[in-house]
DNA sequence: TACCAAGGTAGACAAATGTATACTCGCCAG
DNA sequence: CTGGCGAGTATACATTTGTCTACCTTGGTA
């Protein structure tokens, strides 16, 4: 057993993929992002749009769900870090700015706050718009046919909304006095809500201005009736 | 053109349908509740569910969108005056039990708004326990592959979401100053995520209390923070 | 009575699908 | 040089699917 090099690397540079493999998981994007689902791809049908024979598939999946699973961990990879690095670039260009004390309301800086919201939905967006494929499937997949692929994207979208309420209390977005477990209950629910604006925000792109718009509006409120109801010891938190 | 009686009556009673109609839809159900998406349900395996002849479906539904079709209209009339009806028992219940006024915070009545929130959200809830499959497949098939199943059910659930701020309005859960635009906004965004909450609640009953009570605060927040902040001239009005 | 359309069935067919076995080719280790 | 191995191909086969044409049954109606 000196399996040393013999299994390709995990984490380092895929390039040593075999050609066959990517070409299938690049025509699994290609078709799911336009009109199939994940679940119901086709074996053949994936070969075809690969420009491979049949049977190559067997060599590299077990199922088209391990397929699934193949393309969901790849589009987690390639979504999460560069989320971050968004969010973290948005933060530190509006604390920047903040050179006077602003009016304050129950502790949250209502300026610095629509400005770093305003750069990360932005940002966000434009992020989106770059990756389409990755967003569609994701939500798509995520309310899926298939429940082995709804639960590994479940878990997806859970770490992208732990990271985002990581994120907030790291670069003090909300008041100290808010409570983590809200924010992670709110970063949860904002992160839902953006991953399905995504959706709007590629199908419609004449509204795209619009949903920007209402994405921050939304995160604004929901940011605010946190904290408001907080200090006012009216949220109940949540258990477990 | 003496089609008086002809046509099956439109919106009286459905008992006259035909019999392999009927089942088809209930098979059409049963199948995609569990395991399979709308969308790419077979014609075959749709019959064999119903214990039909593969033919009969043709007399029926053109293609296997036209089903899906017949499937959301019938589920939108199965879900939308009952939740309104909810809505209404547990507004007219709060109602009656607010005697003296309460301490009010920018104009909203916290303590009434909860307690409507509470009955609404309850009730809510039940009504998705008794009609699973409407939820699953309305939620399913709201990001599905189809695009026309899409988009019928992005209009079924936009006349949610309208219906649910005429509601808001007309009972007054929400101070007069506050934008009957904004209000639809909000209503929009609470619709679409009590519908995926209804998911998690069906796929996870040990956590129903938990999602229950989830529900309920995000509610509250996003009210509280819309009133706050328009309150305080912070909101920009949604364009057109 | 005769007719006729709606609802349902039967059988057949080409096409497509998942899967199994067997073949080829290039590459690296011994 | 040679043997093994990973990656890809070719062929084949039983099943399944969508769809076509034809037939049967039933209830109403002219």
């Amino acid at each position: 057993m000196q399996a040393d090099a013999s299994e390709q690397q995990p984490a380092a540079e895929k390039a040593t993929e075999a050609p066959g493999k990517t070409l299938l998981l690049e025509a699994a994007l290609r078709l799911t992002s336009t009109s199939r689902s994940l679940s119901n791809l086709g074996l053949r049908e994936l070969a075809r749009e690969a420009g491979l024979n049949p049977n190559t598939f067997y060599r590299h999946f077990k199922d088209v769900d391990d397929l699934g699973l193949t393309v969901i961990r790849q589009i987690s990879t390639q979504l999460r870090q560069p989320l971050r690095a968004l969010r973290r670039e948005a933060a530190e260009r509006a604390v920047q700015s903040t050179q006077v004390s602003a009016p304050m309301l129950f502790g949250i800086d209502l300026q610095r706050g629509r400005r770093v919201c305003h750069e990360t939905v932005q940002l966000f967006f434009d992020f989106v718009a770059q990756n389409p494929e990755a967003f569609i499937i994701g939500v798509r997949e995520l309310h899926g046919a298939s429940a082995v692929l709804r639960a590994a994207l479940q878990e997806v979208m859970d770490e992208f909304g732990a990271d985002m309420a990581e994120d907030i209390i790291a670069f003090k977005l909300l008041p100290d006095m808010v409570n983590p477990a809200v924010v992670r209950q709110v970063s949860n629910l904002i992160s839902r809500n953006l991953f399905q604006l995504s959706l709007d925000y590629i199908g419609q792109p004449e509204r795209q201005a619009a949903i920007c718009a209402l994405a921050e509006e939304q995160i604004v409120m929901l940011f605010t009736g946190a904290s408001v109801l907080q200090s006012l010891g009216q949220l109940k938190l949540p258990v477990e």
